[in-house]
RNA sequence: CGGGGCGUAGCGCAGCUUGGUAGCGCGUCUGGUUUGGGACCAGAAGGUCGGAGGUUCGAAUCCUCUCGCCCCGACCA
């Protein structure tokens, strides 16, 4: 490809509202265009970085014996209905109305496959079957951030594994977690599985795929002894159990004015938050129940949904805690309450803490578990930290941000029990299918590597995922000597299949090796001074070793740094 | 959805507090000189100041409403 015919516009400056590197740069270098917040065009060195991407996946996939497909992305509402997910997934579902009834952008597609394979297959013989799609897919997320880490509108790989039985499943999700592994390694990620939430859909067994990144959204936890790793949402870890200190006293009220949060109540009663019990009200499918937890602890809503076997929970708002507990919100407390309350496991040790007195401006002191009359369930509600110990090993955990890059799990009968997709088994008897199914954010891992390989000048793209393997650039096009060794050079490079970007315009030098080192291909090929005596100059993008080689060698000599750096 | 920030020329920004001729840098166009790390000189074009309403003799600037975008949180197969 020449550059003066490639729509590739580098941007020299760029908004300071923008702040994520990876979002900055691949705007900056001309990679991606926002339409809209989460919307995004792929312009050409974008999109061949996508195509890039997805081959590799592609590769893999169907190295591990998945098909590839393409499937809808308008959704009829009725299926959606039929699979109970209407209703889970309602906040992220865009709806459109289409002639003919109302229709969803498909957010994920196990409806649409289910669907599929429960019209077309009838018997065991047919099992195990796993088929792919790469293609956008459309959800009105809360909040897009990053570019493309969390668009409305993202390209993504998701495989569907159907299987006669748990043995069937048990060996696929195994062949798709070895292929994961496989391919965020071509991609040059050094991803770490950890331990995750099926999320609303449910399921065991599920394991996510994550950069470790500060950008990250996740929260990860982790062993440093044992290897355990686990997203914050679900992370074990073993209690340590504090043995009650002091002995209990009688309990008393005490007038705390405005003090509605924990530090309020902290700074106004000189107590450390530890010493408190945070009672939260929630709002489970409409009905109010407590959650306590230690003063400095977050609840886990999720687990606490779990528990509960609740589909919806959610804070009660303030009108809902007056109705509650007869208190104002920021004075609940566990004396006295009649709604089900459940605290934190960790909370048994605690004796003489300070709670709300469902009063206004009211808190207790000295409050012990004998003066809470009504039943409490003792369950573990609170995220791990870090500081919470390892349940294998007791090794103090650390805490990581990460980047969400892939997600398998067993979907089981999720799907196919509400679709009633079966198939007939060798005994004669029909059977649920059961399913697996796994995800990779292809668009995102464009952002992943950004994020994960760049420096101060631009971007460093691992040459398996390049949008071209080698720039070669003309100092001075107006130079004779260099013109047509460099034009000789084009055509030898391409001739021997190398994916090269000459950098033909009439720019100046400066120019070119901003723009070259901005978008990040890998491999340099300067012709320039040393022209005249049949030199060239070849570097690596990543370290920048400048190395002259004669003219003749080039092909070779690149064609050697390709194949050692794939 | 809660909190914070920002919308002014193609891009990046100043101006707004204290109302009075809309500015700077980059880019673009023309001519010239340059040519190994985002050149220089001369000239030129380019703006409903996000939108609507209000206050005022007069609004980019003050007030109200609204739309969009960014960041933190909530949410997230």
């Amino acid at each position: 490809m020449r550059y003066s015919q490639l729509f590739a516009p580098t941007l020299r400056e760029i908004s300071a509202e923008v702040e994520m590197p990876s979002h900055r740069l691949l705007l900056r270098a001309g990679f991606i265009r926002q339409l809209s917040a989460g919307v995004y065009s792929f312009l050409p060195l974008g999109y061949k970085v996508l195509t890039r991407v997805a081959n590799v996946v592609r590769d893999e996939m169907n190295r591990a014996g998945a098909q590839e497909l393409l499937l809808p992305a308008l959704h009829p509402q009725e299926l959606w209905a039929e699979s109970g997910r209407e209703a889970t997934m309602h906040d992220v579902l865009i709806g459109l109305k289409v002639r003919g009834g109302q229709f969803y952008l498909g957010p994920t597609h196990e409806e649409v496959i289910t669907d599929l394979v429960r019209k077309n297959v009838r018997s065991y013989r047919e099992l195990p079957l796993n088929l792919y799609q790469i293609q956008m897919k459309y959800r009105d997320e809360p909040r897009p951030r990053g570019g493309l880490v969390r668009a409305r509108e993202f390209m993504m790989k998701d495989a569907y594994s159907f299987d006669r039985d748990e043995a069937g499943l048990d060996a696929t999700y195994r062949q798709m977690y070895a292929a994961y592994v496989t391919i965020f390694q071509r991609c040059g990620l050094d991803v770490t599985p950890v331990e995750a939430s099926g999320g609303a859909i449910g399921g065991k067994e599920t394991k996510e795929f994550m950069l470790l990144s500060d950008a990250g959204e996740d929260s990860i936890l982790l062993c440093p002894e044992c290897g355990y790793a686990a997203n914050r949402e679900i992370a074990d870890f073993r209690l340590v159990v504090a043995e009650p200190a002091e002995p209990p006293r009688k309990h008393v009220a005490v007038n705390t004015p405005d003090a509605h949060t924990v530090q309020q109540v902290c700074d106004f009663l000189h107590v450390a938050p530890e010493r408190l019990v945070k009672t939260l009200i929630c709002m489970a499918d409409g009905q109010p129940v407590a959650a306590l937890v230690r003063g400095d602890r977050e609840l886990n809503e999720g687990r606490f949904r779990v528990l509960l076997g609740a589909a919806r929970l959610e804070l009660a708002t303030p009108e809902q805690i007056q109705a509650a507990t007869g208190g104002p919100i920021g004075f609940s407390g566990p004396v006295g309450l009649t709604i089900p309350m459940y605290a934190d496991e960790e909370l048994r040790g605690m004796v003489n803490f300070v709670a709300g007195a469902n009063a206004a401006d009211t808190h207790l002191v000295d409050v012990n578990w004998a003066d809470v009359t009504a039943p409490l369930t003792w369950a573990r509600l609170r995220f791990a930290e870090a500081g919470d110990v390892c349940p294998n090993c007791a090794t103090p955990f650390t805490e990581r941000r990460g980047i969400e890059l892939g997600h398998i799990f067993k979907l089981r009968y999720a799907i196919s029990e509400p679709l009633r997709a079966t198939f007939t088994d060798e005994d004669g008897s029909e059977k649920l299918i059961i399913m697996g199914c796994y995800g990779i954010g292809v668009s995102r891992i464009i952002s992943a590597v950004a994020e994960a390989c760049h420096d101060e000048n631009g971007l460093i793209w691992p040459m398996a995922l390049a949008p071209y393997q080698v720039a070669l650039l003309a100092m001075n096009m107006q130079d004779e000597t260099q013109r047509t060794l460099a034009e000789g050079l084009y055509a030898a490079l391409q001739a021997a299949g190398v994916d090269v970007l000459f950098d033909d315009r009439g720019e100046r030098a400066g120019v070119k090796f901003k723009d070259a080192d901005l978008i990040g291909i890998p491999l340099q090929l300067v012709v320039g001074k040393n022209a005249a005596d049949g030199l060239v100059e070849l570097r690596e993008r990543r370290v920048k070793n400048p190395q002259l080689i004669a003219h003749d060698t080039v092909v070779a000599t690149v064609r050697e740094r390709i194949a050692a750096a794939e």
